[in-house]
DNA sequence: CGTTGTGAACTGATTCACAGCG
DNA sequence: CGCTGTGAATCAGTTCACAACG
């Protein structure tokens, strides 16, 4: 079964592209981690860059892209050194080499199965399009949906996923079918040469290995805010407790709260 | 500012809740990973009652919410004791336990921000009315939009977000605006008694620590894909190299490559 | 002098493998 | 006997702290 990378997942494990002992020249092994962060610092940079900036420093791109610099700092290394010491980076040729990386020099073309309700906002996102994406081709099971054209393109019924896929050389897919229908398209999709899937269904995919699939599941990062909100109100006496011992105390506990760093226990600190 | 939670985190640290020495009652310290994972546990469990069962084992619903079962029983022993040793865990308790731990006992009240593309499309969303939460009010600075009906529900200005947060109680919001208002209204969302946020709007918010943030981008996601599509065409001539020597050798590989374990060099399996 | 790049230490998470129990 | 629950081992990721360098 294909790994199913919930978008969340801690533990997220293992080197990516560690296949052979020696690297594929200019395709470097990266942790996973810094896989998934990349495209956050690209972002940051774009920004950066369109409001003026030729050069940021490591403490300077982390604000932006809400980490610490030392992770940053980390990151940045196993890309090459596109920093000067004492300066900073070099916003162009990070901006190109980060955008090589993810593989975003050429535009790619994307698929979108399911055009309800969210499958038809996401067919209208801008943010695809202006960040490396194209929808290509939009599909649904629904004959009385066929023929609608959402931004231009007109729907096409799933049983064209071959024929369609083919011919557009895709090999990204997202999913945005109901849950009962979105193993039966994943498995017609990678039939059809799809090679990754973002899936928006809250079904887990039984997908061949070597498919990569991302899970979006909206409700799901709605219940991990939800257990913080039953922990921070479980949680109310013992904060008012540390409270009353002083605002340092209490700054302490929250920090603690949020970060989950062992910061102090409340002990320790009053003693 | 408050902890960023990109959903695809890798080094989520910390251990939640670990505020002081001795635990809240009923309210164990769970690793944010685990949290991460319990509600898809729920989703699986749920599945589960709907077609008969009334017990599961751990390879089970290991399978059915798409982790190892090693890890899905160290997590459910971070919960208590919910399994028979021989048996399995009964599914009804369990389900149980889950929802008290993520706070899904009462229905919780959620803002809407920004009824654009997006959000029109996230306010319709059934999951989410159907997994624990009701969409209690939706906001937009648009003024043509405010009044608008969307489910049942009128669209308000965000000027009256502080008079109804108050009022309908609500602690957690989604935020859909465009990148450039999503600081500015997170800011009054927060001011108004938010604690917790999810983030659909492209850039990293700052906010007071204790305020939990929780960030979805599409784009991201998308980006992440790209990169292994990018680094599978890239080890295109090694892996040819490699099913050449045989199919065994290249299911290895291949299993190699997504999940990044070091199963094999080429050199150890061929030897 | 300020900032990068990085070994070393540390922390958290996963996996192994088996004792313990129904 | 089968499956859970869990210490022990391993692994990945983060953070520290400082040497190297422009």
């Amino acid at each position: 079964m294909s790994q199913q990378r919930t978008g969340h997942e801690a533990g997220i494990t293992g080197r990516v592209g560690a296949v052979t002992p020696s690297t594929v020249p200019d395709f470097p092994d990266l942790p996973e981690a810094t896989v998934a962060r990349l495209p956050e610092y690209l972002r940051a940079l774009h920004h950066l860059a369109e409001t003026g900036h030729d050069t940021v420093s490591s403490e300077g791109l982390a604000l932006a892209a809400g980490v610490n610099s030392a992770k940053l700092r980390k990151d940045l290394s196993h890309l090459g050194s596109y920093g000067t010491r004492g300066v900073g980076y070099d916003i162009e040729p990070l901006v190109g080499q980060i955008e090589y990386i993810l593989g975003l020099n050429k535009r790619r073309a994307v698929a979108l199965v399911g055009v309800g309700n969210l499958g038809h906002a996401l067919a209208g996102y801008a943010g695809f399009a202006s960040r490396g994406f194209r929808i290509a081709a939009l599909f649904d099971a629904d004959l009385t949906r066929v023929g609608e054209l959402i931004n231009g393109i007109a729907v096409r019924h799933i049983g064209d996923i071959p024929e369609v896929v083919k011919s557009e050389a895709i090999s990204i897919a997202v999913l945005a079918t109901p849950a009962g229908a979105a193993q039966a398209v994943a498995d017609q999709l990678v039939a059809a040469g799809v090679t990754s899937i973002l899936n928006f269904a809250p079904v887990v995919l039984n997908l061949p290995e070597q498919v990569d699939v991302r899970k979006v599941d909206l409700a799901v990062e709605l219940q991990i805010l939800s257990f913080h909100e039953h922990r921070k109100s479980a949680r109310g006496a013992e904060q008012a407790k540390a409270v009353a011992r002083g605002a340092e105390l209490a700054k302490a506990v929250a920090r603690g709260a949020v970060n989950g760093s062992p910061v102090a226990t409340l002990g320790e600190v009053a003693a």
